[in-house]
DNA sequence: GAGCTATACTTGAGTCGTCAACTAATATAG
DNA sequence: CTATATTAGTTGACGACTCAAGTATAGCTC
């Protein structure tokens, strides 16, 4: 048993390195982020997706799929984000069931202000810690690992 | 701005893999853990840890440092664990400030009997993805995040 | 075009964790 | 020794998600 449960394995130090590392590093950025902007990550990261999607809107169940969320956890993180006035509701023409989510002119505003600084935020816990050739090791590593990819379709026209 | 807001610097996209295989990755094995043995990835870890530890016991404050938790954290989590009948409190002679999280007879049972499938599950996320030697790399960059170290101290004999 | 399945989204209940405030015991300083 | 600060832990209120169930629209199949 002590094989197994007592982690020696590089794959049990990778996991568990992932699991620390993603709790402290959110943890800080994430206190950052909101005591500088009032944005959790998950805000920050959904006005980024629809900054950069066409028309700046995105069906929810992209941005889902995207943040690796739940429908319901999606309505639920728009809810704060439409009360702010950072995002509002659009329709579909060809689909009456799809609600966009649509980035607006503040939410714009709002994403330009924080990102910045969290940018910078990341830059420094990652680039105080690695080289350029480590990192690009890193995210290469972590790309292949299950989560990190996505792309999302739309309502197209009619 | 828009080299600053669009990931295409190495340590962003480190940043981005990072959050989304732990959000993926954690899912996965939560659910398998969960639904196998009704135990959180939390909860496996607290009996990991009380169970490598001398006494098979652990001061709450140690117990949350090693979780990257806060103190409050442990305590509800606690909770779950004595209710279940993995771990029990004991107390610290030298210091009535202090409670130990004791794992139990039934926790070490517990413990054994999840560790297999668990350990397994992520030996199978790792290893099919990775070689030995990538998950070296891998293990050791993630090593050098925030909150991949720490070691407890003891509530020492007077 | 009626019925069935699938998809988009919302809602209520519950879980897991945080923070801030509080109690209690110990350490330190004068 | 007394006063103050520090440390261990708990608790209430709350936030961010999840799951299961429900509603409404769309698409198939015959």
């Amino acid at each position: 048993m002590r094989s197994q449960v007592f982690e020696g394995r590089p794959s049990l130090l990778a996991w568990v390195g992932l699991l620390r590392s993603h709790s402290a590093l959110t943890r800080a950025l994430n206190a950052e982020l909101v005591s500088a902007h009032g944005l959790t990550i998950n805000d920050y990261e959904v006005l980024l997706h629809l900054a950069r999607a066409p028309e700046r809107q995105l069906r929810r169940v992209d941005l889902a799929e995207r943040l690796l969320l739940t429908a319901s956890g999606i309505t639920r993180l728009l809810d704060g984000l439409e009360r702010a006035g950072y995002v509002t509701k659009g329709q579909c023409k060809s689909d009456a069931r799809v609600t966009y989510a649509v980035l607006t002119d503040e939410g714009l505003e709002k994403l330009r202000a924080a990102a910045d600084s969290h940018v910078g935020g990341v830059r420094q816990q990652f680039e105080s810690r690695f080289s350029e050739d480590e990192l690009e090791t890193l995210a290469g590593l972590l790309a292949r690992l299950p989560g990190v990819d996505t792309d999302g379709a739309s309502c197209s026209p009619d």
